[in-house]
DNA sequence: CAGTATCCTTAGCGATACTG
DNA sequence: CAGTATCGCTAAGGATACTG
């Protein structure tokens, strides 16, 4: 027997069962989004499509320093099932492919920009002025 | 050398470091963020502080189904050492504590409203609605 | 380029027992 | 109640080699 909380109304409830969706257990609605965005890349690699829109399997590589390809593919391969980003054939020969955000994954949008200013405000917080003397690309 | 990306505006910069803070590396100010809640029971015991307002060991242990002791209080350590919670002794016997977000966790709220509300939508998606025909307590 | 397959290590984590 | 300490395992994850 445990409470589990509401968003908004600062309520509880007893209850002696969790969520179940897909075979698996919940104890709340936090721990069912955290099951989409909660491995160990996942919203890093969610964030970078948010902000490049589309990018290879190649590029997500090199934005992801210390990802390895068995992490980055197994992670991919996860978002995708779970409909939070499509992948897209580019061609064939050569073979090129495009991963993007879905509509699942855009409706997190809100998220991937409060994680990245909250991290921005802290550094700065910290006397690391992130944005400063940056050279941007369009 | 990789690409990383900012808040806000839709732009990235090509840069060879990283940004180091207290020892550790990170990516990108998501990053950075993740440091602080990636934790494997992190996001759930914060926005658990953050509808009871406060709340005992017991109480989130029983709240936390499946987490063991230990992962528990090195969590709770974690979350007090980088000032995310604050721990209060109620007495010393017997020995009661109250863990409760700080300033700093509160400055997350909007994170834990947004993580649970897009869980309960996304249960209502799939036909469970959460909020139906509950009890609620104050 | 865009992955998959395999091997192998390590540390995350659970279970249990114990303490103030 | 509110933890700490120790042991032991297993699955997460890294490294490498290979494929279409």
């Amino acid at each position: 027997m445990y409470t589990r909380c509401i968003a908004g109304a600062r309520t509880y409830q007893k209850v002696g069962t969790m969520i179940t969706l897909n075979d698996k257990t919940y104890t709340c609605p936090v721990d069912v989004t955290l099951g989409f965005i909660g491995g160990k890349w996942k919203l890093l690699i969610l964030s970078h499509l948010h902000w490049q829109e589309q990018s290879s399997y190649a590029k997500l590589k090199e934005n992801l320093p210390g990802v390895s390809e068995k992490m980055l593919s197994q992670q991919l391969k996860e978002l995708e099932r779970d409909l939070l980003i499509t992948k897209t054939m580019l061609s064939r020969k050569p073979y090129r492919v495009s991963y993007s955000l879905s509509a699942e994954g855009k409706s997190l949008a809100p998220l991937y920009e409060f994680v990245s200013s909250w991290g921005v405000r802290y550094l700065k917080q910290q006397g690391i002025d992130y944005i400063q003397d940056q050279q941007l690309y369009k």
